[in-house]
DNA sequence: TACGCAATCTGAAACGTTTCAGGTTACATC
DNA sequence: GATGTAACCTGAAACGTTTCAGATTGCGTA
């Protein structure tokens, strides 16, 4: 009667066990109504049989979806920053029965689109996107639907949603006094979107800093995008060279690599007589630009958190959010010490 | 008695049109033995309604998931190359009713798990993977089964699935006479895995065209990782500093890297006293090592591609699986010619 | 003996979809 | 007027799960 290619469902496991459907479901779960003898002999035929619970059939009976769904932009980022994420998201997942499910969009069409399209077909229990605005739209939507989400990069609405972000305002503080802790007087600042909220915090660091410190400080502009890396280059190049810059902060690794050059072409030595300090959010810097202090913003870690605190969110939706806030840390200076992050 | 917040299904819209549910249904799939006035009618209050087909439902009926699963391995890669297959991959899916899930597996584990996992759960409608060996087990596991999938890199039983590749032969044979027409004549070779297909093919192209150009040439090893790079740099700075040396092929970006620290080292010019040759798949060694001559290796494309394929083989499981390889291209010298690729 | 009660277990219904086997028209043909 | 047939539509069943409202048992107690 049973056929081998058909998968075990409940009712093979009731037959198996000469149980009705509705106990085994039960016995599976765990339920305190069924005995513990049942319960043993539940899963042992279940394992036995290699029994996979059905998540279409749980899905359309519970509306529960067990899937995570991540909104990432298509766009090719300059160092394929949201991989990392994916893999810390993923990880987390690895074992809660969550799936992972990439939501794209393009970057021509709204940002909402996409949120809009998984709350509307109810394709996720939970979403996770990036990028945050003060104001963020997605955020505003998914809050007034109560639909449950966790952003990378903090908002307006930061204590009504999970959200976990890297202390961008504390790297700017710290970066800007490691410039004059190394002497730099004249200082540069290649600043990160204006609009964005890393980028609102960066500044506010950075000014701040700035004038706490009583230097003199000039912002480069909003060019931290693979695109404007030639452009960041060649601004900063005559600053170089003529000695108007002797230190600046990057709001980027692409940044830093496009400081590097210009300091290249300008004839100045970053470590000696030009002070670069950038986040790095993988190891490439360190090796491209030996003298260059670094920051790391661990993405991958980013990714984990961002999955635990919305788990958390989603298991209790009436306590207050968790937030995860990530310190930056210093790299070692010399590549040869090694990895700093796990 | 329609509650607001619920979701609408095919039974609202039979209630609003006074049709029965079946011809809801048929109409929306384009039935041929559906009125062209009733569909008209259906579509119209689909649209007005808001309908979205409940994909559990879909997926309980029909067996169907709608999904395609890709396997990454969780551990960081050097460059966080998935990104860009991710990228790829979902940007090909995103109008065609597809999801694509991330499958994670962590290192220590057997990379079939996860595998097994999606197949005996029927997680997906096909599964893509990477780094492939010639023997694959994961291939075979699914051959075996009749599983459909797409490989990104080949295998021995390359003709039975589809796959994407890049062209790592053709990239070693161009790359060792590039090295020659720059006049090196001591040639290097920092190898890939040689248990990898992609290892296998840059092999064979690189001893190919040693042989038949007559050259001297040296391989270094397998350590194209980031946890190599150390490695690679100090083992090559003897080798750049007393000359036995002068022209090196790398089969990574992140090789070229290191290399670029070991000739800073032994202080020579890559472009100039030495000749480097790497892959890319982005656009940091052009900017981190100015002198070296690159191909790029597109991952996006490749994911991109890696969906077609896969899609085309589910449309038509019988025709003969498509596959797809990428021709190294030659990334343009100077970075201020800007980007190459897409 | 009868009763109450806790401990276990059960069948039916429902989630939203597609498929199957028919049912109802309208209309042409005999 | 009866019959055949094409065109269009329909209800019921099924996919696998959980939940709900009981059903059955065993057992201690009045």
């Amino acid at each position: 009667m049973s056929d081998k290619t058909a998968r075990p469902t409940l009712r093979t496991i009731a037959q198996a066990t000469g149980l009705g459907v509705s106990t085994v479901s039960r016995a599976l779960i765990d339920a305190p109504e069924i005995g513990a003898k049942t319960k043993a002999r539940v899963r042992a035929v279940a394992q036995e049989v290699g029994y996979r619970p059905n998540r279409a059939g749980i899905r359309l009976r519970t509306g529960r979806t067990n899937v995570i769904s991540v909104v990432l932009s298509t766009e090719v980022e300059a160092f394929g920053l949201s991989s990392f994420l994916v893999h810390g998201l993923s990880s987390r997942l690895a074992d809660t029965g969550y799936h992972l499910v990439v939501t794209p969009f393009s970057c021509g069409s709204d940002p909402i689109d996409p949120i809009r399209y998984v709350v509307e077909s109810a394709a996720a229990d939970g979403i996770v996107f990036a990028d945050t605005r003060p104001d963020d739209p997605r955020a505003r939507y998914l809050l007034d639907r109560g639909f449950p989400f966790a952003s990378h990069g903090r908002t307006s609405h930061e204590h009504r949603h999970p959200f976990v972000d890297f202390d961008n305002r504390a790297f700017a503080e710290m970066g800007v006094a490691q410039l004059a802790a190394a002497g730099a007087q004249r200082l540069g600042f290649v600043a990160p979107p204006a609009d964005l909220s890393y980028g609102v915090e960066m500044r506010a660091g950075w000014e701040h800093t700035i004038a706490h410190l009583g230097l003199s400080g000039q912002a480069i502009g909003d060019l931290t995008s693979a695109d404007g890396m030639c452009r960041i280059a060649e601004r900063l190049t005559p600053l170089f060279a003529d000695g108007s810059l002797d230190g600046l902060l990057c709001g980027s690794a692409s940044a830093g690599l496009a400081a590097a050059e210009a300091a290249r072409r300008a004839g100045r030595r970053p470590g000696g007589d030009l002070q670069l300090v950038a986040k790095e959010a993988h190891d490439v810097l360190r090796w491209a630009v030996p003298g260059a202090i670094t920051y790391g913003e661990n993405f991958r870690r980013a990714g984990y958190d961002l999955a635990d605190v919305l788990l958390d969110h989603l298991a209790a939706p009436d306590a207050s959010p968790r937030s995860v806030i990530e310190k930056p840390q210093r790299c070692p200076l010399d590549w040869q010490t090694g990895h700093v992050r796990a």
